[in-house]
DNA sequence: ACAGTGTATTCGAAAATTCGAATATTCTAA
DNA sequence: TTAGAATATTCGAATTTTCGAATACACTGT
């Protein structure tokens, strides 16, 4: 395989390497969202949520289409749904070593539960 | 779903967005490797290929196996083999901008062709 | 035209990643 | 024990990513 393509690869991946960026395409495998309802969700800067849309924007992975004074996003390719949804399996396969390599985990509940 | 899991699964897709640690996953779905082989194969600086190991090494994407001299190393979990055909999917269906986004290409053919 | 709401961009500064060069470490064979 | 091969680690500089703050832009209603 041609370099060329694996640096492409490896861009899709650098945009889905950021916690905010995968909470982003988790929501929106569930249906469109604007860009204010990933805010409010999200509970995010909303300076910093548009921030990494445009990067997820830039590499193609969600297209947007705007009614009027918003902006609604969704993700282009469901292929992309099912990398996340295979990555899930993944991660209760070794659920134990990411509670380990995250150390904390236990006092840390995180900030946006549902 | 908590923070601190997407931060582990941010990182585990951290580890994925490098071409040349995506060159090492697809040669080892192939089976087993020593580092050698890989800096071989890929054409690139051993203390380079030693330190992307280090990186799949500590999220855990691979296994390492001591045999005398040498390291060989594995893909731990079948499931990254499966994203990785997923991606390669992807990049079929969406191989157009692929090389509009790499914009080059033409003239840049790249090292290590097969 | 103006004000207000929703979204995007720009600008630094801080943090993280990447690579080659140099150096360590580990194992084997003599 | 010494030499050599295979692999790993450390260091520092260049590059990239990330975020908040400030600002810009676009659309709507009045």
């Amino acid at each position: 395989m041609p370099d060329s393509l694996r640096r492409f690869k490896a861009e899709i991946f650098q945009a889905l390497a950021h916690p905010t960026r995968i909470a982003i395409l988790e929501l929106l495998g569930a249906g469109e969202a604007s860009a204010g309802d990933l805010v409010e969700k999200l509970g995010i800067e909303q300076a910093n949520i548009s921030q990494h849309l445009a990067v997820l924007r830039s590499k193609q992975l969600v297209v947007n289409r705007k009614a009027g004074n918003q902006v609604f996003y969704s993700v282009r390719d469901p292929i992309l749904n099912d990398v996340l949804a295979l990555m899930r399996r993944y991660f209760q396969n070794h659920l134990q070593e990411a509670y380990e390599m995250l150390g904390e985990m236990a006092q840390a509940p995180a900030e946006s539960e549902k």
